[in-house]
DNA sequence: GGGCGAACTTGACACGTTGTCACTTTTTTG
DNA sequence: CAAAAAAGTGACAACGTGTCAAGTTCGCCC
């Protein structure tokens, strides 16, 4: 856990931290970032950081927190603003993700925190576990009843979870382009909405 | 790459220095795993594990490759003389995988298997993107021409893919038991080729 | 303003790891 | 059987992490 001595640093001085540490993470993949590097870059002693935090990777699960919770903020505000139906919703969501990830710079960064919800080798696991807890439960709160209703929902909402993984992976792990993961990951939601009104017309 | 002189080894010392990296990668996961573990254990020097293998990561291409040969071999002989049909198939192999992953001793290492599948972070990666392709085309070899015909074919067989990952991650990463995981599945799978034949009911 | 304890800063250091390389030993070969 | 090739070996340089005791600054009260 992050020491109150960090959050009581002057803005400055966190920033540098801040900045080097993301220069570090967009650099290798997690395992292999290196707290001399983030000394060295933010000019801090040795020390200071193992005052401020645990180890690298209580730095890095306090980062990709801090980015989250700005994240979600957005999610709500353009959830409310928009009024789209769930779908649209969906496929809007993946694209504004899929634009993130795909900035070069930030690649590494990015795939950096993808791996870290999918690998359970970071010491301090228990924030990220919380992080997709909270996850999971802002997502359900956003589904609509006419869905949560249906017969087959639980299967309708995990095939829809499953596109996100599933294209998320061909993007990030595979390396395809934005467009084409995007309009696979179209054809998916639209096949799984077809699926819903047909098999529900065929069942009553 | 490994070296021809390992390959020369006694099949003693081979299986010796085997057995010493299985136990090392079933300790920890893979970033975490030390060349001192494994020379300790085998009791080679130092030397002669830089002299057989680049580093650790190539050793551990290594095993992961000869298990993967021993696993095919066996998965097509057990598809020709069973004649399942293609989602039996699938669930059989499902089940199966389950099965050997299911193995508490095993765990970390089979862990360690499937990560490595998944992050870029191998320094020597080629044989694994290697060992991908052909997995790919092995799985595609065996999937009827009643289903490749399909009008919907890449989406359908989309869906079982995703069912594969979806659920297999529930397991190794989430925990939950095999059963539960399993019928889960079986569940995707009957949805699946239940929405195969009533979309093409509706469609002809 | 100065005295004092608490909070913060600091870098040398103990310890552990990796990969190398010059030297030794064993094996092969003509 | 001697020379050459191959294999074996472990001390070592380079580098990384996390600790800790000593130094410095802060903030509060008299």
């Amino acid at each position: 856990m992050i020491s109150q001595t960090f959050l009581n640093l002057k803005p400055e001085k966190k920033e540098r931290i801040f900045n080097a540490a993301k220069k570090e993470f967009s650099r290798v993949p997690l395992e292999k970032a290196l707290v001399s590097n983030i000394i060295r870059d933010s000019g801090i002693p040795r020390g200071s950081f193992y005052q401020y935090f645990e180890n690298i990777d209580d730095l890095f699960v306090y980062i990709i927190d801090t980015m989250y919770k700005e994240s979600l903020s957005r999610f709500r505000v353009s959830m409310e603003n928009e009024k789209l139906n769930y779908f649209d919703a969906c496929k809007e969501e993946f694209y504004r993700v899929l634009t993130i990830l795909e900035n070069g710079e930030n690649r590494q960064f990015n795939m950096n925190i993808y791996m870290s919800f999918v690998n359970s080798s970071l010491k301090n696991s228990k924030l990220i576990e919380e992080m997709n807890q909270l996850r999971i439960k802002e997502e359900s709160d956003s589904i609509p009843s006419e869905i949560k209703n249906l017969p087959n929902s639980k299967i309708f909402l995990g095939l829809i979870e499953m596109a996100n993984i599933t294209c998320l992976n061909e993007f990030i792990l595979k390396g395809r382009s934005k467009e084409e993961v995007f309009s696979e990951y179209e054809n998916y939601l639209d096949y799984i909405k077809m699926a819903i009104v047909k098999t529900n017309k065929l069942c009553s």
